[in-house]
DNA sequence: TGTACATCAGTGAACGCGCGTTCACTGATGTAC
DNA sequence: TGTACATCAGTGAACGCGCGTTCACTGATGTAC
């Protein structure tokens, strides 16, 4: 090898963190190539030399972003929780106005999980996948009746926590907003904690 | 008056009807004049005799299509029905199959609520408004521990509502989507109704 | 009833702009000797 | 150690295209007499 050894890797990485905040912020449609690229420090020219489009940057920064995220890969605090009282770790910071605040920052499903009907087989295949990787996380800790690891329960769980803040967001007004994730909150708790492991657990 | 009378008003709700289909399927961004104006069956120039700009279709768009849906007013044969049947015949008809395969015809929050941070303060004060109409609707239905109308409920329920219908379409599996629905109708069955009225209701 | 005129909803070409993608190039990095 | 050369990540101008918006116009509709 002539050249750096890893110096090209670093910049496509660097290119897909940018793309995580610009296609948060901006949508699908509107978070182009030029803007990822300058959010990143380099020139648009420069990025078919990563990738070969911008649905291909997309289904990659879609997994990947899901992948770091703490629904597939607990915080280190949580690592120490399990069942409900990790379950309740995860709505709380989930659902709080910080992460409302953050769309750039915060959980990519929210901002960007409407446009992937848009966005063609592929990158729903490699969502689904990955999806089913937090579930698979998640389950352990919702039981069902017959105290089983239950896979529908953390699928519930995920659409009340992207729900939940997708209508905070689409509100102009932060008490409502509020409101909304402590509603969510309060479902949560009421159906996902409480019954799931009673008061033995 | 020397012109057909409300031939005008006529146009400008075939253009509206025309924006709801296509919004809902491209999303904010793609869906363009051009498009909504060509599903309206006229062309681009004559649009803006109607509106002042894109943005303000978007935002009376939102507002109409939703005041129209079931969810603010409802269907014939929900008016028969209340409290936990309601919530239950509802949860039955916006979480099937049936709903997740017809985007442009379906619900608009699922497409478009979360291109409403991206448009600005106007449009999101309007959907505030009619957040609220729709939760004053929802509300009778869902009491709370005291028996009182519970918005909050309300706020819950359309954030599983969206979630799950979200999250469904976002897969490329049916199977998968599928059981996602069935796990929010569950979700919903065992938060928002049975415990809210109990078996004498 | 018939003809000349006024109205105005909708047309279609044009504008400046940003899009995704291509490609000839540049210049810093490392190699050969 | 020093110089000539090869590599290639990233640059920047260019492409064809569709965007939101403007505006001079057209032609069907209705009025006046």
């Amino acid at each position: 090898m002539r050249y750096p050894a890893d110096q090209k890797q670093k910049t496509r990485q660097r290119i897909l963190e940018a793309a995580a905040v610009v296609f948060r912020r901006e949508g699908l449609q509107a978070g182009s190539v030029d803007k990822v690229m300058g959010e990143a420090g380099l020139t648009a020219g420069g990025f078919y030399a990563h990738f070969a489009s911008k649905d291909a940057l997309f289904a990659e920064m879609l997994v990947e972003s899901l992948r770091q995220s703490r629904l597939a890969s607990a915080a280190e605090k949580d690592e120490a929780l399990s069942g409900p009282a990790r379950i309740r770790a995860l709505a709380d910071y989930y659902l709080t106005p910080a992460h409302r605040h953050s769309i750039d920052r915060g959980c990519l499903m929210p901002p960007l999980l409407a446009d992937l009907p848009r966005a063609g087989e592929p990158a729903r295949r490699a969502f689904e996948e990955v999806l089913g990787e937090i579930t698979a996380t998640l389950a352990p800790h919702l039981r069902d009746e017959s105290d089983q690891p239950s896979t529908d329960r953390a699928l519930a769980l995920l659409s009340v926590l992207i729900g939940g803040m997708t209508l905070a967001r689409a509100v102009a007004d932060d008490t409502v907003a509020d409101r909304i994730l402590a509603a969510c909150r309060r479902l949560i708790e009421a159906a996902l904690i409480e019954p799931a492991q009673p008061s033995n657990a």
